[in-house]
DNA sequence: GTTGCTAAATAATAATAATTATCTTTACCG
DNA sequence: CGGTAAAGATAATTATTATTATTTAGCAAC
C-alpha cells in the first residue's frame, strides 16, 4: 500500500516526501473524513516537525491530483476523503459524523434514470447522495 | 409575499424587524444561493446601516427556524437557499455556480428504493443529490 | 392613541478559527 | 551536484463568532 502510494505520486509528477507519505497514511488510518486539523494532530506524535501550512498545502495538492476528495459540508471546516470509488455519504443530523455509503444497485438505478431523463443544459460528471439522518450506534 | 413573511416570523416567535425583512427579500431576489457577504453587499445600497454581524445572526436564526437552508459546499464560505421544498443541486465543476434541480419522479424512485432497501443502523431524514458537472450556458 | 416596560434584536467592535500567502531554507531526484 | 519543487516559519487574510452597550419591537396599562 505504501509502495503503491509512492508510485501514485510519481505518476502524477509529485516528489515523494516523508510529509506526503505521513499525511496520506494518517488519513487512511483515520477513515472518518478528517479535517486538516485532525490530520495535523494525528501525525504530530510521530512527526512533530511537520508544519500546519504543509498539511494544508499537501492536502490541496492531493485533491488537485485526485488522490483525495473534499467532502461537502455545512460547516466552515473542510473534510477529506481518501475513498475514490463512487460512493455516497451519510451525515448525522446532530453531530459531525459522516460515514461512507456504497450501493452499486442504487448507482445503476440513478444512472439509468438520468440516461432516460437528461438534464437540459447540463452535462453530468458525478452524482453523490447526501443522506442526512440519525445513526443508531 | 412580504405579508406572508411577517406572519411566518410571528409564527416562529420572531420579531419582525426591518433588517430581517431586508435580508429575506434580498435572498429571494438573488436566487443564486448567495453567501452572507453577497447578501450584505446586496442590501447595502438600500440599508447602508445594517451591520455584517447582524446579517450572520439573522441567517443563523432563519436556518434554525427553518426559513432558510444551508447549502453544502466544498468551500469555506456558507451559502444559503430560500427554497424549502425538497430539491437537489447542480454544482458547476469549474465555478461556484449552483442551481436548483427539482424532479418529483426521481424523488419517488429514490424514496421507493430506500423503502425496500433500508440502511442498517441509520434512519433517513433527508436525501439530496449533489450533481456535479458542466453547464452549457 | 400614548407611555413605559422588558426581552429580543442590532451595531460596533474585538476575537477566533480556518485557511492562504510569503519568503527563506531544505531536500528530492535526475 | 544542481535545479527546482517542497517544506518550515511566520504573517496575513477571510469568514465567522463573541461581546457588550444601545436600540427597538411588541405588549400592556393607562
Amino acid at each position: 500500500m505504501n509502495k503503491n502510494f509512492r508510485e501514485k505520486l510519481q505518476e502524477k509528477g509529485l516528489k515523494v516526501t516523508p510529509q506526503r507519505v505521513a499525511i496520506f497514511d494518517a488519513i487512511l488510518q483515520m477513515n472518518n473524513h478528517p479535517t486538516a486539523d485532525d490530520i495535523a494532530a494525528s501525525i504530530k506524535t510521530k512527526h512533530p516537525n511537520i508544519s500546519v501550512g504543509t498539511v494544508y498545502k499537501v492536502l490541496d495538492t492531493f485533491v488537485e491530483k485526485n488522490l483525495l476528495k473534499k467532502v461537502k459540508t455545512e460547516k466552515d471546516v473542510m473534510r477529506y476523503d481518501p475513498h475514490l470509488t463512487n460512493h455516497h455519504h451519510l451525515y448525522c443530523a446532530q453531530t459531525d459524523r459522516i460515514e461512507d455509503f456504497e450501493d452499486q444497485k442504487l448507482n445503476e438505478l440513478i444512472s439509468d434514470y438520468f440516461k432516460k431523463n437528461k438534464i437540459k443544459n447540463f452535462k453530468i460528471q458525478d452524482i453523490k447522495l447526501q443522506i442526512t439522518g440519525k445513526f443508531n450506534n
